[in-house]
DNA sequence: CTCATGTCAGCTGAACTGAGATAC
DNA sequence: CGTATCTCAGTTAAGCTGACATGA
């Protein structure tokens, strides 16, 4: 609708970016918290369900219901904690590797496409915009993993 | 999560937005919809709710529950026009102008809290590049009004 | 007949709230 | 005791789909 409000066209473009990103993934019966929790098991290794909401920013209850539907799947594992019974440990398994492997090729298509109109640096330019609002607004790091 | 995925970064700085957004409309007892019909309303005129609808992106089912809203609120008229009995006239009420302005002032501050990192230079940056994104993929501009 | 318009009921995905059971 | 973890049920706002009646 022409409109030059910054909040306006991010919540848009916003809008689109998750529409390609959620097509892509729904045809290979997945969502974009399995990405998020698979990316997070293999860059910060196995850790409890609290933890790894923390990390991804996904709530608790949505993060149940994702790794339901990921164990059923075989891509991760939830074992108990012996040393603190109130947690699980939660890690990835081979066939998650791969999992992430595959969807991880859809996203970088899909930031391709979504940059398309964009020279490098005016890409490099955006993600250094958005990174400032993010760290600024969200952003505040989190404490070395805890004793999980 | 220490991500530079543009689609990542993107999608979490719009819903930060949006959230404050929403915070601050709903405790004027208005929503995100409101504000984009009132400002299409100011912007080209009275027009039937298929023609808003294309100009605000926001669907036909949408609009009928929040023109209703608004109606009820004494923001915006409805009248049958009279040359196609399909449509409905909508047009914005001197009510409507006050509201308008009032959310508008709401705007302005989200603008100046969201981009506070910011300096102007970046801000300009960051339009220009969300701009040239929203144009390549969503902004297909529209034809001149239509004989409404 | 085809197409556009307005209305309604319902669905989806992402984010969130609240409550409860269990264990530290 | 208070706090942290996990689970479940339900809610929200935005966007969307499908169906339908009316009229151009």
């Amino acid at each position: 609708m022409e409109e030059d409000l910054p909040s306006w066209l991010l919540t848009q473009t916003a809008a689109h970016a998750s529409r390609m990103v959620g097509e892509r993934f729904i045809q290979v019966g997945a969502r974009g918290y399995h990405y998020r929790l698979l990316k997070a098991l293999l860059r910060w290794g196995p850790m409890s369900q609290a933890e790894l909401g923390r990390r991804t920013s996904i709530h608790l209850s949505d993060l149940v219901a994702a790794l339901n539907e990921m164990q059923k799947s075989g891509y991760i594992r939830r074992r108990p904690n012996p040393d603190d019974r109130r947690r699980n440990i939660i890690s990835i398994t081979d066939p998650g590797r791969e999992r992430y492997a595959q969807l991880s090729r859809q996203v970088q298509v899909i930031q391709e496409e979504l940059l398309e109109p964009l020279n490098q640096q005016e890409r490099d330019q955006l993600t250094d915009l958005l990174r400032k609002l993010y760290d600024h607004h969200l952003g505040q790091g989190f404490p070395p993993l805890s004793k999980m």
